[in-house]
DNA sequence: CTTGTCAAAGTGGTAATACCACGGTATGAA
DNA sequence: TTCATACCGTGGTATTACCACTTTGACAAG
């Protein structure tokens, strides 16, 4: 079966099956939301005419994908989505398929190029003080790779959430373990270069200036220069030192 | 829980959580694999000493998350990951935020951009070739919207394989089930303009050809055309019309 | 010897009944 | 009014019995 909640039972339905579905219906149907109580499985169990065992097993493997939270002596409450849920499971997938901590990254060029030019369309000043935050707090953990990985993290999070595009929102929190990692790689390499620092939070206030200025263009270019960031600044680094003939 | 396979059981272990524990150790650590069998459920019960109505739980649990496949008559078999399981998943987490089918538009607009980049680079003779497969099945069905969606869909995916990106092919997966009602709904609402047929297998096997010429920038202005389909064919019609006089 | 058929064994699917554990609410006493 | 306790409702589990499906082995026929 598989994580079916939207596809077709068997035709030889099975109780498991038609249970599924009925509780399915209800949650696709909009009928049941987050936070809403299911019945008590004695009554589900009555009305589906099914065993109560039967209802046990449903509400198990909609525990098990997230859907709902049992609670003993309580009830089942449906959950509100969470796709940070699904950050782990696609996190072990993809571990199974071999080395993917380097092509994250293009899963997250992806994803933020096209978030930025929706950003600078739908940003509000609410989103934009959220990135300004986000800004500060790349500046105060700079010189740490492991918090400032993390801050980094967040602010490329503030700018997708800027983008208000729930799809790419979710995608983006499906891989946000991986993407961590690869955040935390990220300025590990790079934090032996020279003045690196400050080109870090200059290039970041410069992202944050071109969505506030909704320039789309910019925004691409600077985020490409962004994916590059080691590469460029041993580039800008060697013009520097050719245009400044040696003091001693 | 949640799709917690990763994820350590609570402290106060019920019968259920400990056999889940049991069973997701079995499988993270290499005893069990794709394709092996489960113990029969008695067997389980009698050996981890609890009622066989608990292991078919954890089973049902298990099998929600697609990590196994419960088969009458013959056990439970440990499956393959696979993407494809998620996208129900995804697709019902998603259709809780509300409208999505028009935002998927922007996740497929990054997935495929920075895709059709890699597949300039790194696609092979075999990749090409399921393209040209993929190109003549959209000729083929251009005329119905509904396979003519699907042998689309078809091709988008070849040249997202041919990308050669484990997470961005898992990522297109996990909203595949999005994207061909996205992909439906464009042919049907583009269907009516005169000509459009011709135009879209051309504009496909342009696609194609830019790939295979390893031209990465066109591909990409021809893919932002492409997503762009209904609105720039009507200009197009457009423009010709006032270059050409009424004939009546 | 090979192939086909059928029955038995093993495995999953389910129902019914009983009882224990937890959480929330209502009631009574201070 | 507040706190403690009892009760009720809900989930967690065990046991027993029986049905449905799949595989394997034995036997018969060619």
């Amino acid at each position: 079966m598989g994580a079916g909640l939207t596809r077709e039972p068997a035709d030889a339905a099975t109780g498991y099956d038609q249970v599924f579905a009925f509780v399915r219906e209800q949650l696709l149907s909009g009928q049941m939301k987050a936070g809403d109580r299911l019945l008590p499985e004695r009554e589900l169990a009555t009305r589906l005419g099914v065993s109560r065992p039967v209802i046990r097993e449903v509400l198990r493997a909609l525990a098990a994908i997230g859907v709902i939270e049992i609670r003993h002596g309580y009830g089942s409450v449906v959950r509100r989505p969470d796709f940070a849920e699904l950050g782990d499971l696609f996190t072990m997938m993809l571990a199974q398929q071999g080395e993917v901590v380097e092509d994250v990254m293009e899963a997250r060029i992806a994803i933020e190029r096209q978030a930025i030019r929706l950003a600078c369309a739908r940003a509000t000043s609410s989103d934009l003080a959220a990135l300004g935050e986000a800004l500060r707090r790349v500046e105060e953990t700079v010189k740490d790779p492991q918090i400032g990985g993390d801050a980094d993290f967040d602010f490329h999070a503030a700018l997708i959430a800027a983008a208000h595009s729930p799809t790419l929102a979710s995608l983006h929190a499906a891989i946000a373990v991986l993407l961590k990692r690869s955040h935390l790689e990220r300025r590990e390499r790079i934090t032996s270069l020279d003045g690196i620092e400050t080109y870090l939070v200059e290039h970041h206030r410069e992202l944050l200036a071109a969505v506030a200025a909704r320039d789309a263009d910019s925004a691409d270019r600077l985020l490409m220069q962004h994916f590059a960031i080691g590469t460029e600044y041993q580039r800008r680094a060697a013009a520097e030192r050719d245009r400044s003939p040696p003091t001693s």
